[in-house]
RNA sequence: GCCGCAGUGGUGAAACUGGUAUACACGCAAGACUUAAAAUCUUGUGCUCUCAACAAGCGUGGGGGUUCGAUUCCCUCCUGCGGCACCA
């Protein structure tokens, strides 16, 4: 389309002015269709590709199945919490409200542009106080429930941006922003024991299709084993601690057990330092090191294993031995119980230690000829001996059967300023109060500086007015909480307030979210398949368990579907520094819109790494140019179409309608090209085959499709039905059925349909074929196959 | 180390349940149009042998297996990508 600027300008107006087009309804006897794609961080760039193109994604699956007639919710919001918006309202001195303003109306009109057909009176905003307000009353509701809590924990420290790093926000050890090295520091932090639904977020994904990958990166980040905890006995009577307590996936090596290490951080070493006197000042300075230790520090000098004895024996329960207790940093204070029980002839870690230290290796299973000195043996199987000492152990009342999981309870608090305020207030007589949740939403108040505090306090802190308040239960003189949210929490169940975008009673509606529920189709990046999603769930799960989303959908996401990413022209990841950053609006200015969200489609597979390539994207100009000009030159002949091509066309229907079904965008548009090249080599077409080919079109091609249909009908096409084949023009007359010799083929048949089932005339045509004939020869045919109208393979012995 | 994914022409890729390997597109080559270029159109294009055609042989990361038949299923190895990683 050479005017392609003015086509698109008519049509977003267009679409603008009949603002029900994209509109999902409420009350519809139509199948309802619940699309998502993720929805962005609206940052000061702008769209980039990876939006256009997830974006687009989601779009042509929403056109389509509207075009279908199913009541399709394909909405849009934003995720504008967030530090990028922070730190440039610090460094522009503008508000983060304006800022996300600024940005928001940005991305709006660039998705407007990129025709993509969301339903704008869905639009929510994380950062509305409207909608925050039930963002919060979630975090009540957690905190009733006994999941939210206060507790004290060591966090990534920047001693020069003087601020609480989340892990993400630390690269390779340093702060991200100002490439200081982190260090570590205890602060209190609301947690959320994500971790009571463990079991609940790995049995949830069987009600689920995701795809495998999806549900093993669930499965594995949440990290289940199943083991024992067992009680020691501390030896010495003087402690005040009388038992160590580990948890072991091995209780069948318990025999081998010969000493046992506890993590710094555990308890029993404060009890230590504080009444030992033996090697008082080694254990100290080691403990203190080792806490100071970034979690990165510690990790990295894995290899050499370090540690201190701390005086105390324990009581191998299996034999009655003394065994020495060790601190070492190799322990993880929160995994299990933050001590182990060292088994060094089967276990690398224990080995390794035992041999620095000079420690006992006592085998429980006797490998011949294996040097245990040397190397523990690790494949020891879990059979019999597993369960036979387990019960022992339960029997004897030192331990018992229980899971451990890597996932870890959820660190909530951010001592920033942009996010949702902490609904709770600290009163001295009280202690945690929630907010009473008829003064929802706490609104975050605008403060004239966003700088994080020299102690690591919220820039919150600083606004007396705003922090003393009274105390919801006492009446009494409180402050507020100062921290704020998590990222997350916004983006948590977003899906559910589109369904209900502006209730002030409830997050959503029962009634509509049983309409609405669940989402069916869930479009997002790979690095969000396991936080985001987990949380999401995490949340869902548990406002499911408190009634407030409806009983017969226990997971809010029925299928994940995990879009790819789009390299520089260089097959590099785009970024600024590396100079390869393709903008759509840029590209779309050249060649038109229609041509870009086509061409992002025709790459490759939806879910695949492709790089930007401008050549191919030319193929697909010329495409959409070859389409139009067909169609042009054909509209006004109002001629029949022939058997052929009605061929071309139903069979089209059919390929495209299956490939967008399964998302196979690529091969979709692939199919099209096909039907073009065929239909142009003189052919003849009817009206109504015109319009069906302008319909296959739409979901790529919007604004062209829209232009082509308008010649033929008042209304748009993204408002027609879509086509369905007529079986009469899928199969021709004949079949072709190839032939071959052991395996190869080397000739075909070309067989009326009605004959095909007669499988003695087919064998004897094929062997009669000239070519065939002389493939036999003089060999002895062993064996003849035939597979209803596809093949026949006759087998030679030469 | 563990988990997951992938490896097909010069390039992006297709072949969905084992049945014509390389659809579609790019690139390249030749030709048409043009004073010329761009654009457009036509034809060809896996590799080897051949002036060329016909025919043949080889060919989906390597090796092996199952099968009348394997890009597809099984075993094993190699390479690349992504995630997790002292998880007891």
């Amino acid at each position: 389309m050479e005017n392609f600027k003015e086509i698109e300008n008519k049509w977003k107006k267009f679409w603008e002015d009949n603002a029900g087009l994209y509109q999902a309804k409420n009350d519809s006897d139509k199948k309802k269709k619940y699309i998502l794609v993720e929805f962005p961080y609206p940052s000061g760039s702008g769209l980039h590709v990876g939006h256009a193109f997830s974006f687009t994604g989601g779009d042509v699956y929403a056109r389509f199945k509207r075009m279908q007639g199913e009541n399709v919710m394909f909405p849009m919001g934003w995720d504008a919490f967030g530090l990028p918006t922070e730190n440039y309202a610090i460094k522009m001195k503008k508000k983060p409200q304006q800022v996300t303003k600024e940005n928001t109306d940005m991305f709006r009109k660039q998705m407007k542009d990129l025709a993509f057909s969301f339903d704008w009176s869905r639009e929510v905003n994380t950062t509305d106080p409207s909608y925050y307000k039930w963002t919060q009353w979630i975090f009540i509701q957690l905190f009733n429930k006994g999941l939210a809590y206060k507790k004290e924990m060591p966090i990534n420290w920047c001693p020069s941006c003087k601020i609480g790093l989340a892990n993400e926000e630390v690269v390779d050890g340093k702060c991200e922003r100002c490439g200081a090295e982190v260090s570590r520091r205890n602060i209190s932090q609301w947690v959320v024991k994500i971790t009571d639904y463990a079991d609940k977020l790995i049995e949830g994904l069987k009600e689920t299709n995701f795809i495998d990958k999806v549900k093993q990166a669930q499965i594995n980040w949440i990290g289940k084993s199943e083991g024992a905890k067992i009680k020691f006995k501390i030896s010495d009577v003087s402690s005040q601690i009388s038992d160590l307590e580990v948890f072991t996936t091995r209780p069948d090596t318990l025999p081998g057990v010969t000493f046992m290490v506890v993590a710094p951080e555990h308890q029993l070493v404060d009890q230590i330092i504080s009444s030992s006197v033996f090697q008082k000042e080694e254990i100290e300075n080691y403990v203190k090191n080792a806490r100071k230790k970034s979690e990165l520090e510690r990790t990295e000098l894995s290899k050499d294993k370090t540690g201190v004895f701390s005086g105390l024996y324990a009581i191998n329960p299996v034999n009655n031995k003394e065994i020495p207790i060790w601190i070492s940093d190799f322990v993880l204070a929160s995994y299990g119980t933050g001590a182990i029980m060292a088994v060094p002839a089967h276990d690398e870690r224990d080995h390794a230690f035992a041999k620095k230290f000079g420690l006992t290796i006592v085998p429980v299973l006797n490998k011949e000829g294996w040097d245990f000195e040397k190397k523990a043996f690790t494949e020891v199987e879990k059979g019999e001996e597993f369960n036979k000492m387990l019960n022992w152990v339960e029997e004897k009342g030192i331990g018992e059967r229980t899971s451990s999981y890597h996932l870890r309870d959820w660190i909530f608090s951010r001592q920033h300023y942009w996010g949702e305020p902490i609904p709770m207030v600290n009163c001295p007589k009280c202690g945690m109060i929630p907010v009473k949740e008829s003064d929802l939403p706490i609104v975050l108040p605008e403060v004239e500086a966003y700088e994080p505090t020299d102690d690591g306090q919220s820039p919150l802190s600083q606004m007396t007015d705003w922090v003393n308040t009274t105390c919801p239960k006492c009446g009494g003189e409180a402050k507020r909480e100062t921290d704020t949210m998590p990222n997350w929490a916004g983006s948590d169940w977003y899906f559910l307030r589109y369904i209900d975008p502006h209730n002030d009673t409830v997050l959503a509606s029962q009634e509509l979210m049983k309409y609405w529920s669940p989402v069916d189709v869930y479009i997002g990046g790979d690095e969000h398949n396991v936080l985001h999603l987990l949380y999401s769930r995490f949340i869902y799960k548990f406002l499911w368990d408190l009634g407030v989303v409806p009983k017969e959908y226990p997971e809010p996401y029925i299928k994940r579907l995990s879009h790819g990413v789009i390299l520089g022209p260089d097959n590099q990841r785009m970024s600024k520094s590396k100079g390869n950053v393709i903008v759509p609006e840029t590209v779309a200015d050249i060649y038109g819109v229609d041509v870009v969200r086509m061409y992002l489609m025709f790459m490759g597979p939806f879910d695949s790494t492709m790089a930007w390539n401008e050549k191919t994207l030319m193929g697909v100009k010329r495409y959409l140019d070859r389409l139009e000009k067909f169609i042009n030159s054909q509209k006004e002949n109002n001629l029949a179409s022939s058997k052929e091509v009605k061929m071309i066309i139903n069979k089209l229907i059919n390929g495209v309608t299956e490939d967008l079904e399964a998302f196979r965008y690529n091969t979709a548009i692939a199919k099209m090209m096909e039907a073009l090249n065929s239909l142009s080599v003189g052919q003849s077409i009817s009206l109504s085959d015109i319009k069906t080919l302008i319909k296959l079109l739409a979901p790529f091609a919007p604004y062209m499709a829209e232009e082509l249909y308008s010649f033929f009908e008042k209304t748009s096409v993204h408002a027609a039905l879509w086509p369905v084949a007529d079986p009469k023009f899928l199969i021709g007359d004949e079949t072709t059925v190839m032939v071959s010799i052991n395996g190869k083929v080397r000739d075909k048949l070309i067989i009326k349909n009605e004959e095909l089932i007669n499988k003695e005339e087919i064998l004897r045509k094929a062997k009669g074929l000239d070519n065939i004939k002389k493939w036999i020869g003089t060999g002895e045919i062993v064996k003849e196959v035939y597979v209803p109208g596809k093949m026949v393979n006759l087998v030679i012995k030469l």
